[in-house]
This record gives structure tokens, sequence and C-alpha cells, in this order.
DNA sequence: TAAAAATACTCCATAGGTATTTTAT
DNA sequence: ATAAAATACCTATGGAGTATTTTTA
């Protein structure tokens, strides 16, 4: 069983015709064919009745159709679920600190949060225990939508502080995209 | 994404250990280790961190491992789906009919039955009006275990009635197994 | 220095394609 | 007669193996 046959069956199952299918799935007609014959030798049931025009789904099959799609919904969460954690820590976070501990306390904070939420832009504000030590920022939302913000280069306070050294470059990995319907992408 | 990577990802956590994890899953450390490596490099994120001893998933990695042990879940559920579609109906079905209909009604029921759910026995009592017409039967269970049940072999009403032509053989179709952590065989 | 994981290659099983035949409208 | 699905055959991608190197405890 391959998540591709799942893909092909339910293709079948929504055109109820080999050839429209089959240019759905970007594949020739008898490749989806033979595929859909493979998984119902597997399974060891038949799951279209081609006998009738237009094809249609036997008994068993309706009900493997219908886990079919649960699966292939199920793997595109996969993808899903990667590009929600890439994205999902977006915006701003402005913090204020007084200056004395500025040096102590950010560096492996700002290492860790670069790292980890690239998309997260930190704001230092230095100031001096009178004034408001904490600005009230922006929301930090879960979003897909690219919000421009700009990059962190040279930061104030940073510079003033111990250099940070070995910080591993922030590599953009664009996943190989496939227009397969349980890809998200 | 295939569900062999999904498979191996799966056995990666639980082992922690690539070797004892390709042994688990039958095939060698390296392809284990080839088919992870290409599933994160589509994913575009690390799953496993290997820098730690035993491995241990990352971040996203655990939430990824999550996921694939739904969809090979699901995917387990396919074939569970078409053994409980071929064993559901099984038991007696003890059907009493007046004489004058049986071979009327009997031989299209029949062929209906017996194609559709071969471990139901049927038990066919003919008899007068005057009698209870339908005697209870054992209800018709929904279970796994292979109830021995004596074969249809020429009950007194059948060799009656005319004779069912172009019965098609039951032929047990036996799905080719696999050893998979999703193949519920 | 032993293990554990990654690389390098080779092989072959099979997904996929092209051409054609068979089977239904 | 025509469209649709199956079959035959070929190609090539990639899953899996063996041998080896790199790397971490």
């Amino acid at each position: 069983m391959t998540l591709t046959q799942l893909e092909y069956v339910v293709a079948l199952d929504t055109h109820r015709h080999f050839v429209s299918a089959s240019e759905k799935c970007f594949v020739t007609q008898p490749t989806l064919s033979m595929q859909i014959q493979k998984l119902e030798e597997e399974l060891g049931v038949k799951i279209f009745d081609r006998t009738k025009q237009p094809v249609i789904p036997t008994e068993t099959g309706i009900s493997i159709i219908a886990q079919a799609r649960v699966i292939l919904h199920e793997a595109g969460m996969i993808h899903q679920l990667v590009s929600d954690q890439n994205d999902s820590m977006q915006g701003e976070l402005r913090v204020g600190v007084i200056p004395t501990l500025a040096p102590y306390l950010l560096p492996p904070l700002f290492m860790h949060i670069r790292q980890k939420y690239p998309q997260v832009n930190i704001i230092i504000k230095e100031t001096i225990t009178k004034t408001k030590p904490i600005t009230k920022a922006k929301p930090i939302t879960k979003s897909s939508t690219i919000t421009k913000t700009k990059p962190i280069t040279k930061t104030k306070p940073i510079t003033k502080a111990k250099p940070i050294t070995k910080a591993k470059p922030i590599t953009i990995t664009k996943p190989i995209t496939s227009n397969s319907s349980w890809s998200t992408n």
C-alpha cells in the first residue's frame, strides 16, 4: 500500500473515470489503472466495479475510499505541522532591560529565540528602573502570512554586549514541494 | 513521503538507535538511515538529533512522529476494514419457507448471501403454514474468531429447487501479508 | 578504540511511460 | 464505431544491499 495508490483511488472515486482521474494525478491512464489493480490485489478486494459506466465503487470500496481520504488528510497534516512549527512564532517581541543586566541576559536569550523562531523580531529597549520597564508588545500571532519584519541587524544593545560567537546561520530550508493532494504545500 | 519512511521514523523513535530500529524493520542500517534523511530533506526539518546518544527526536520531530503514528494506524485500519467486511457476517441464518415458494425465493437469495457473506451458514426449514414459520436463529455476530461452521453442502431444499447455475465459486482471496506495523494481518 | 551513523557504490524491483489490444457502449 | 479500460513491453527512478569512511563516546 502506497500513499500514491490511495491518491489514485480517491481521484478515481472523484472522477469515476480512469482517464480524467489519471490526468488529475499527472500520470497516464495505464499507470493509474495498474496501481489501483495492485492495491486491489494486495487487499484482496475489488475497490471499483468497472462493468458499470461510469465506474462505481464496490461495497467495500466505499469504506476503503473513505479511509483513504482520512489517511491522505492525516498525511497532509505532517506538512502542515512542519510549516506551523516554522511560522507559528512571528511578530515582534519587545523587551525592556536595565543596561546593567543587558550584557548578561540578552545574548543567550537572543541566540535561542533566533534559532527557534527566526520570524520573531526582537526589539530591545534599554531603560532605567524608573520608567515603565516593559513595553506592551504586539501579540505574537500564529499566522502563515508573511509579515515582512525588519531583519535583526545590529541593534544597539547587542553590539555593546559580548559578541555572539558560534551562532549557527539561520538556514531557510525550503521543502521540496510536490503537487499531490496530501501535500499541503 | 512514504508509509515506509514513516514506519522507519516511528521505529527509530521507539528504539532511539539506528541499528536496532533497522533490525526491527528488517532492513539494514544504511537503508533506514537514508530513508529518514530523505524524509527530513523533503520536509525541510531534522526529525532526530543525532549528536545526542542515544538519538533523540527534535522539537518538531516529536510532533512529526506522533502524526506518523496516527497515519500508520489509519493505514492499518484499511486492512482491518477489509477483513471486517469479509468476516462481519458469520453464523447461522435459519430460514423457514413454505415449500411452494421455496424454489422461487431461495436460489437468488442464496447466491447473494453466499457471495457476500461466505461465512454465513444458511439453514433452511421447509414448513407448512401452520407451524411456526421462522425459527429463532442464533444472532449473526460480528466476530473475528473463526467459528467452525458446517460447509453448505447439499441441504435438502436446495437440491429440490432449481439448481444454482453460474454460482461464482467462493474464492478465499488471501491478501499478500507483510509484517509491517501498519498492516493488521 | 569501539561503537554508531553517514557515504559511496551497485543492484534490482517497480512506478511510470508508449503502444496496442480487448471490451464495452 | 468509438470511447474506455486492460494488457504488453520498455525505461528509469529510487529503495535496498555491501563495503567503507567518518564521527562521537
